[in-house]
DNA sequence: AAAATTTGAATTGTACACAATTTAATTTTG
DNA sequence: CAAAATTAAATTGTGTACAATTCAAATTTT
């Protein structure tokens, strides 16, 4: 009585998901001691670069951009403000949003993030050319699969 | 007193890290209605693959082909053993580790999961060589940040 | 304007991830 | 061989993710 074999399409070495999702946490696992100095997880590293891109964004307005929901935010930029480095209040024009503020010292970590993008290309053993490659291909991915898509 | 912008390698967009994490985030989120039917989260589907290749791995064996350690795997697999689709007992030569088994559901759900990898590979609109360059790209990435490595 | 609907955050509940510790079972070593 | 070191899972604790619900504040309808 033999049993039939995986057909190859189910092998996990030949699934694109799994090496997206293990190449994502690959990545994050090397943030992660490049974070620690900064007292920043890698989630909080994201929202705090679009801050300083762009300061007093409403929680809604950083969830577009990082694609996460206020229930992955609310208790993330809880963290933030425990830490000292952004400040959260309502909005007087709106009571519903909540205005999301750095501090001066979420302000000055920036200079401290700023050696980071650096490290990480340099550990990664990549021209800048290719790194930007395959990273406008995954743009292209996340695009395409968003649910606005189709 | 003017600040001064963010500079251009702190922008989220140019970011690698961020596509990579989007991305995964959102083919995570393709699969969810897929799975759902199966009863399967991502990360349980993924450990089922790794199954249905190879059956009667331990705990440590699967965490090696996940990169997963027990922290995550054990409630994991607790979840699939709830869910009638895998047997687990600790090993008769080595009383320390604990293999995991298919059920005959277990190794019955293959059948359902075979169409999945089809239907994503439809939803990306990419062709196969694409799909199989991005795949291996992306493998490359994970092969060199991994801790062995440098 | 009052009622119904919509919207933005927060909350609740489930399921990962992963560091750090614990426990039990083997191996290695003195 | 017995103590020490190592190993495999499990456990504990923190921090995401995300669906679903709740709540309060706008907005739209009637």
């Amino acid at each position: 009585m033999k049993r039939k074999p995986t057909p190859d399409h189910l092998l996990l070495d030949a699934q694109f998901c799994f090496s997206l999702y293990a190449a994502s946490r690959a990545v994050t696992g090397v943030y992660r001691p490049l974070l620690e100095p900064l007292g920043l997880t890698y989630p909080q590293y994201l929202a705090m670069l679009v801050l300083w891109e762009k300061d007093g964004l409403t929680v809604r307005e950083l969830g577009q951009r990082l694609q996460l929901d206020s229930g992955t935010l609310t208790p993330l930029l809880k963290r933030l403000q425990a830490a000292g480095l952004v400040d959260r209040r309502r909005r007087v024009e709106d009571e519903r949003e909540v205005e999301i503020r750095l501090t001066d010292a979420g302000l000055a970590l920036r200079e401290q993030a700023s050696e980071i993008p650096a490290c990480m290309a340099q550990r990664l053993h990549m021209s800048l050319g290719h790194m930007q490659k395959l990273r406008d291909e995954l743009k292209q991915v996340t695009l395409q699969l968003s649910p606005t898509e189709d």
